[in-house]
DNA sequence: TCTGGGGTCCTGCTACGA
DNA sequence: TCTGTCGTAGCAGGACCC
């Protein structure tokens, strides 16, 4: 086994709704939310203020504002949030180039290197504490532990709280030492564990679990006959504190997609089909922008039961073209019976490599009616016309060109940050 | 409480070729 | 030629995370 080096998770408080704050000082003190503001909208990020209240992150943004009716209600701008996330890890990277974002608002840090040069890792931590707030504005909790799941535990006992008087300040850093896991582990609750949701903490309560001191006590194949091997197996080291992956600062991408939920069901085909174009365009030019291609195209439909089903087809080659996933995406969907009304359609693309796609052969080009002469004549062109988007989008934002029936101006703002938390009002 | 969007990983099943 | 076995890939669904 390799020797413990110190970790730290970093994780920021309330980040887009302190962000807003930061941006609108006015805002402080005051019930701030930011999420979909429709009427399937969810909360993204709520203020510990709107917390007091008991407004949650993912909670409906209805239920929101029945809890609180003076709620500050803000739209979420996911390019702004990306650039102060961007700046915050530049912080980070001053001490440590084995910075592992796990999201826009948190990062593991692995500090083995920065002990010799700067000091303890505690220090490190107050250090960048102190870095955050100066430079952003913002507060951020951090956990020092031997490995990423203790760290990332330890980040949340440092979290501010809320009670019903109003919030209350956190630690700010909480450090559990390699000789105090167990005792850690003991008092918190089963949940805590990473990989044990509802669905699993039902199972585990039909065996009179409900503490991580509970797990512990419960042998390895008792776990792996009730979760499977792989989760069993990965539950029994987590409880006894056991986690030896290392902090990996590049992350290669899996898969890329998007989905929408609608305002209204949706039953005919031909407006899916048309909301397809858009969503095949929009996963098509991020796989361009990221390199990649993807031989899987996967679609997901969500029916206004909330039963959702899935269908994938793999190509023989990799793809990055929005023409030729709208063709596969939507001879799958043409499959499926849209009568009982579709509220979520999605679209991505897995099993992606690095590079750009091949010439394809005639019959593997896009549909659409074409002859095999048409299809040589204008796929070469086709794909100029995905080259000249991309750097119209570039040069003059998404919105500069638009897919299909949305022309210039009518389309969405960038289509990753559109109705990112449900559709609007 | 009537449930978003972007992901990852796992499991069970099936098809297929050696 | 037929049948069984094994490994692998693909598919569908579910659970979980932020």
């Amino acid at each position: 086994m390799r020797p413990a080096t110190p970790i730290l998770h970093v994780d920021m408080d309330a980040f887009f709704a302190s962000v807003e704050v930061v941006r609108n000082p006015g805002l402080r003190g005051r019930p701030v939310v930011v999420g979909g503001s429709g009427e399937r909208g969810v909360v993204a990020a709520a203020s510990y203020e709107a917390r007091v209240f008991g407004i949650r992150s993912a909670m409906p943004s209805l239920r929101a504002r029945s809890l609180c009716p003076d709620l500050v209600f803000l739209p979420s701008d996911h390019a702004h949030y990306r650039e102060v996330s961007r700046r915050v890890m530049a912080i980070f990277h001053r001490f440590t180039p084995l910075v592992e974002p796990l999201s826009l608002d948190e990062a593991f840090l692995d500090v083995g290197g920065a002990v010799r040069t700067v000091g303890e890792p505690v220090e490190i931590a107050a250090e960048i504490r102190s870095l955050v707030s100066l430079e952003e504005g913002l507060t951020c909790s951090v956990g020092v532990a031997p490995n990423k799941f203790l760290a990332k535990l330890a980040s949340e006992q440092a979290k501010p709280m809320v009670s019903a008087s109003g919030p209350e300040e956190g630690s700010g850093i909480y450090v559990v030492p390699p000789d105090e896991v167990e005792a850690f582990l003991a008092t918190l609750p089963a949940e805590a564990v990473w990989g044990v949701g509802p669905r699993t903490m039902e199972c585990l309560q039909r065996l009179g679990v409900a503490t991580v001191a509970d797990l512990a006590v419960v042998p390895e194949a008792t776990l792996v006959s009730l979760l499977g091997d792989a989760a069993g197996r990965k539950l029994w080291r987590l409880t006894r504190g056991m986690d030896d992956r290392s902090v990996e600062p590049a992350q290669s991408v899996k898969s890329i997609g998007h989905e929408e939920t609608f305002s209204v069901d949706l039953m005919d085909p031909e407006s899916l089909i048309h909301e397809l174009g858009g969503m095949a365009d929009a996963v098509a030019s991020r796989a361009r922008a990221a390199g990649v291609t993807g031989r899987t195209v996967n679609i997901k439909v969500r029916f206004a039961d909330f039963t959702t089903i899935t269908r994938a087809s793999t190509l023989a080659d990799g793809t990055d073209s929005s023409a030729r996933i709208v063709d596969v995406a939507g001879a799958m969907l043409n499959r499926i019976d849209p009568s009982p009304g579709v509220r979520l359609l999605g679209v991505s693309l897995s099993g992606l490599r690095e590079g750009s796609v091949r010439q394809l052969r005639l019959d593997e080009l896009p549909g659409d009616g074409w002859d095999a002469e048409e299809r040589g004549d204008r796929l070469p062109r086709w794909r100029e016309a995905e080259g000249v988007v991309d750097r119209i989008r570039r040069r003059f934002g998404h919105r500069a060109i638009g897919h299909g029936a949305a022309g210039p101006g009518e389309g969405p703002e960038d289509p990753v940050d559109r109705q990112r938390w449900g559709p609007d009002s």
